[in-house]
RNA sequence: GGCGAGGUGGCGGAGCGGCCGAUCGCAGCCGCCUUGAAAGCGGCCGUGGGGAAACUCACCGGGGGUUCAAAUCCCUCCCUCGCCGCCA
């Protein structure tokens, strides 16, 4: 959530980013004016509460009264006093309850809009839908096949070829979108892996196992029961959900925490599978891994202060871009336009890589700024000297497993269908300089 | 899954239904003392909401209930620990 006070000081600013988004304007003035209801209603009940407490503590000195009068009087005339306190607390006992129950009922609506708004949009990031983006930055060239003499093949081909990559069996055992990697697939994704952890660890990340599967406030503090929840697997019985990012473990690991301003940046390299449902890509990527059920990924993580958040996020794409680099892969960056953010994203690098078989470049890593908004839905706060406020956090894709291993694969094919292996990688494979079909 | 114990402020650990947002110890912060440090002494020391402020409200694992009044009683769920069972 955004910080409440620009709500009451400056409603426009959250306005102008709806509408940047393309998301409702109108909730702002639904949200304003339950905001407003939200107060008056605590107040009354605070009032009544107050009222109640100085009444109900007069009782029991009162009642001691009683107990130790011994003249018929004066008992009476205690008896008298005690009675008509209770009688008086007594309806102002069903009037705080009733204060309580409408002042919830309402605090109630305006949380439940609250989490209707997305984050406000870095006014940097360009305006429109998946489209907009701005260009960034090309980097390497993509490989003339033709001028080689060959057609390259898909990554389902080569990974074939090399049985590496299994997917009919996949969907024999799982359904669609379901694959296994097996023998050179299996023995890449944990070089992968070791790359990915290498780097991370060098440049201060803390290498994570998380959970994957975390409890309904994980999810929804990190924004993903928004507009993204039915991409989300939920398990029924024990309500919880299947994590499609360590991103919601990694966040969610501070929540409800202080942390001291000098212990900032912390940085976390999280490892866990990830599992989308897919909702809505029925007949997209049908073919192959690019778009699957369950993959495992690589997530920086980084918790910082709200100052820093924009250099941080130019260093999160900077490692993203150094390891595809490592993996001598053509790429592009692109600054994703304000409709293609996610809800808690203020702004949003993409890097794509060139997928030779399809033409076009295809996203293998996403960073986002979230600024405070998923530290204010978690409670996660910094202390600085005697403040404390919330602190921003940062997300970036460092190896999203199966994209990395079709751009791989396709980028690096060769003639005879086998596959030259990048230099970064090799020291993880025994050396080995390219991956050939098994004999 | 069964039985037992327990969940209180950064940690440890008290807490008769009203005087408890909570005793005390440790840690931390400020000051005194000291050439400096330690020890000792004095003070401060949870989070959030509302309010210009005075002040006020909420929070003692979560939710519900009893009561004029709940950290304290009741119900329920969750979690932790121990033992038993089962099992990667």
């Amino acid at each position: 959530m955004i910080d409440p006070n620009i709500l009451r000081t400056d409603p426009d600013r959250i306005r102008e980013s709806q509408r940047r988004r393309g998301e409702s304007v109108e909730v702002v003035d639904l949200l304003i004016e339950a905001d407003l209801a939200k107060r008056a209603a605590m107040q009354e009940f605070d009032e009544l509460r107050n009222q109640q407490k100085v009444l109900g503590k007069q009782i029991g000195p009162l009642q001691g009264a009683l107990k130790k009068a011994t003249d018929e009087a004066a008992k009476a005339q205690a008896q008298a006093e005690v009675d008509a306190l209770m009688a008086q607390a007594s309806t102002l006992a069903d009037d705080v309850k009733a204060a309580d129950a409408k002042a919830n009922e309402i605090s109630e609506k305006a949380d439940q809009l609250w989490l209707q708004i997305s984050n406000l949009v870095n006014l940097d990031s360009p305006v429109g839908g998946e489209e907009d983006f701005t260009l960034i930055e090309e980097v390497g060239t993509p490989r003339d096949f033709a001028a080689e003499g060959f057609a390259a093949r898909d990554h389902i081909e080569i990974g074939e070829i090399l049985d590496a990559i299994d997917t009919v069996r996949g969907a024999k055992v799982s359904g669609s979108r379901f694959f296994y990697l097996k023998g050179i697939g299996a023995q890449l994704e944990i070089a992968l892996l070791n790359l990915a952890m290498q780097q991370a660890s060098a440049n201060g990340f803390i290498p994570m196992i998380t959970p994957a599967i975390v409890l309904p406030s994980a999810m929804e503090g990190t924004g993903f029961l928004g507009q993204a929840a039915e991409n989300v697997y939920r398990l029924e019985e024990d309500d919880m959900y299947l994590v499609g990012t360590s991103e919601v473990p990694l966040a969610a690991y501070h929540s409800d925490e202080i942390i001291d301003v000098n212990q900032l940046p912390i940085r976390y390299a999280g490892w866990s599978s990830c599992f989308r449902r897919e909702a809505g890509s029925y007949g997209k990527d049908t073919k192959g891994i690019i778009r699957v059920h369950q993959f495992d990924k690589v997530e920086m993580f980084v918790f910082t202060t709200p100052d820093e958040a924009e250099a941080e996020h130019k260093r999160l794409l900077q490692w993203e871009r150094d390891f595809v680099d490592a993996l001598e892969l053509p790429y592009r960056v692109i600054d994703v336009a304000t409709g293609d953010l996610g809800s808690s994203a203020a702004r949003k690098f993409d890097i794509e890589a060139w997928i030779p078989t399809q033409g076009t470049y295809r996203e293998i890593t996403s960073t986002s700024n979230t600024t405070e908004f998923q530290a204010r839905r978690l409670k996660i706060r910094m202390r600085d000297g005697d403040k404390t406020q919330p602190l921003a956090t940062l997300n970036g894709t460092l190896c999203a497993m199966p994209r990395i291993i079709v751009a791989i694969l396709e980028n690096h094919q060769q003639a005879d269908g086998s596959v030259r292996i990048p230099k970064a990688l090799q020291p993880f494979l025994g050396g080995k300089t390219v991956f050939t079909a098994p004999a």
